[in-house]
RNA sequence: GUCCCCAUCGUCUAGAGGCCUAGGACACCUCCCUUUCACGGAGGUAACCGGGGUUCGAAUCCCCGUGGGGACGCCA
């Protein structure tokens, strides 16, 4: 077979269909698509496969179109980037399609098909009943053209079937290394839909049906010179098909590369029912869009051993470093897990790392849009540098940015419930002692207090009540914040102030019946 | 059912015949730091699916089972 010459330009493609939300999975694809295109100083495309009228829409297009240009991954050719190879609509190439079709037709490569959806449908329900593989039985395969012609003139419909040669197919996957399909296991497919009235009508199909995904793919990839096609292993089954087809045509073959499949805790296809695949929820939720290509490139994907990310964590790696290290190499085989927990853990890492002015900003939004209206009109009123000092402080206990403003809404004064684990910490016999102790130690001092101060009160607390640890700290820890968990002390007191403070702790008094 | 792919800790993985007493990461547990939770640091529990070969030697190569996944569409 031909190949793509191999010291061209790296050419590849993402090539999603707009049915719906960018999937998170589609985003991995996309992701080692853009890498690999990075790494060797090719190019990406991005194509929209919508010949499903049915099912495409322009929204979803554009909200998948805003979630790649969220995630900050850019493409060198796609409908809003006009490039050599355009348009790169599928729905908008339908004359190229129908071209192609006849080339295969007349040179008696493929045929017209008068069989019904519904007659297939039956047959094939009917072969695999038998054990036997559901190949289409050629009824059409021995219509003549002049028939087919005379049929189509009368006004039957028919859609194009190509006729699949009886040979083995191997090809050699980047991945998976040679893949061979049998001679006998592939039986002549669709390539275009039979036509409706209204696409006869409207010419849509260029008096063609509507071409079928396995022949746009291969139309497509061919005349956009793609020499390198990543995608998901759930497509490796198509690739005997395609190969056929970019033989029958006279095209290229690329290169393949099948890379594993992104599953679900339950082991299967990662879909609504097992987690999370919205990119545009994910996004939302505050997950940073480094976080999650960074998990998602170690999803199917190992780093060489070389490599010692600047970071100084093995796993925390720049998208710089990704780039310059990813290979095809470092393709996994077996499916991978996804898990949650890990994704959580590294995007606190990344907020870690941000500066909280850095952080302030991302997390602004959510702070505005905040139920408690404290928090929403608090962030209003205050200085963006006590933002910045608040996120400085909070941002180290958050797994998500758009945890933030529950993380920090004591800051803002807003009342709440005491959490379960907050209640446990006042029901200890000495907690009340100690919040009247913590309270009388701050109302002999100034409003504004220092981090001296609060080391001071700690102390004086600690003496008077013959309390210490867990027991002396604990308690404050409520009283000042209304919650069990949290930044240090010292950082926030200064900033909630004497009477922010003593507010709060009037609060929690009331709360244990001492007020 | 048929075809194709896959198989190392719970999960992501390192591992290309001796370096493996199987390494790292997340999670979990313990301890340390902090007179507090968290953060951070140090440890720990935990895996080569089974059976046959090949070989002086197998997590690594081959075969057979088993298990999992994907595909079998006029969806992509």
């Amino acid at each position: 077979m031909a190949l793509a010459p191999s010291d061209a330009e790296v050419r590849v493609r993402f090539a999603p269909s707009p049915t719906g939300y960018l999937h998170v999975g589609g985003v991995r694809t996309l992701l080692f698509n853009w890498l690999y295109a990075k790494n060797r100083g090719g190019k990406l495309i991005l194509r929209i496969e919508d010949t499903d009228q049915k099912r495409s829409t322009r929204e979803s297009e554009q909200l998948m179109m805003s979630d790649i240009h969220g995630l900050d991954i850019d493409y060198d050719e796609g409908p809003d980037k006009p490039g050599p190879y355009g348009p790169y609509r599928q729905s908008e190439r339908m004359g190229i399609y129908a071209d192609h079709a006849r080339k295969l037709l007349d040179a008696g490569k493929a045929f017209y098909c008068f069989c019904t959806d519904e007659e297939i449908t039956r047959k094939r329900e009917v072969a695999m009943k038998m054990g036997k593989q559901p190949l289409y039985d050629g009824t059409c395969r021995k219509v003549s053209r002049a028939e087919a012609d005379a049929r189509l003139k009368k006004g039957d419909k028919a859609g194009i079937r190509f006729m699949a040669p009886d040979q083995d197919i191997a090809f050699d996957d980047a991945v998976r290394g040679t893949v061979t399909f049998k001679a006998g296991t592939i039986g002549d497919f669709m390539i275009t839909r039979t036509p409706t009235d209204e696409e006869l009508e409207k010419g849509l199909g260029d008096g063609l049906g509507m071409p079928v995904y396995n022949f746009a793919v291969v139309v497509d990839d061919a005349l956009m010179k793609i020499n390198h096609v990543l995608r998901a292993e759930e497509h490796l089954a198509n690739t005997p098909k395609q190969i056929m087809l970019f033989e029958a045509l006279g095209f290229p073959v690329p290169k393949f590369a099948h890379m594993a499949m992104v599953l679900g805790s339950d082991r299967q296809k990662l879909s609504k029912r097992n987690g999370d695949t919205s990119t545009h929820d994910y996004l939302a939720k505050g997950f940073l869009p480094d976080a999650m290509l960074n998990f998602l490139s170690l999803l199917g994907w190992w780093p060489p051993a070389e490599l010692k990310p600047a970071s100084g964590h093995p796993e925390i790696l720049s998208r710089a470093e990704l780039i310059r290290t990813f290979s095809l190499d470092g393709l996994q085989k077996a499916a991978a897990v996804f898990d949650m927990q890990k994704l959580l853990w590294m995007n606190s890492f990344y907020i870690k790392a941000l500066s909280g002015s850095e952080v302030a900003k991302l997390a602004r939004p959510y702070f505005e849009a905040s139920e408690l209206p404290a928090v929403a009109e608090g962030v209003k009123k205050n200085s963006e540098a006590w933002l910045i000092s608040v996120m400085e402080a909070v941002k180290g206990s958050v797994n998500l940015i758009s945890e933030l403003p529950q993380a920090a809404a004591f800051l803002f004064g807003a009342e709440g419930e005491l959490d379960a684990s907050a209640k446990e910490v006042l029901s200890q016999p000495t907690a009340g002692d100690v919040v009247k102790a913590f309270e009388a130690a701050l109302q002999a001092r100034p409003e504004k207090l220092t981090e001296q101060d609060v080391a001071d009160i700690q102390k004086e607390v600690g003496a008077k009540t013959s309390s210490k640890g867990k027991l002396l700290f604990m308690p404050m820890r409520v009283a000042a914040t209304g919650q069990a968990h949290g930044p240090e002390l010292k950082l926030v007191i200064p900033l909630l102030g004497r009477e922010g403070v003593l507010k709060r702790v009037n609060l929690v008094k009331r709360q244990m019946g001492l007020a």
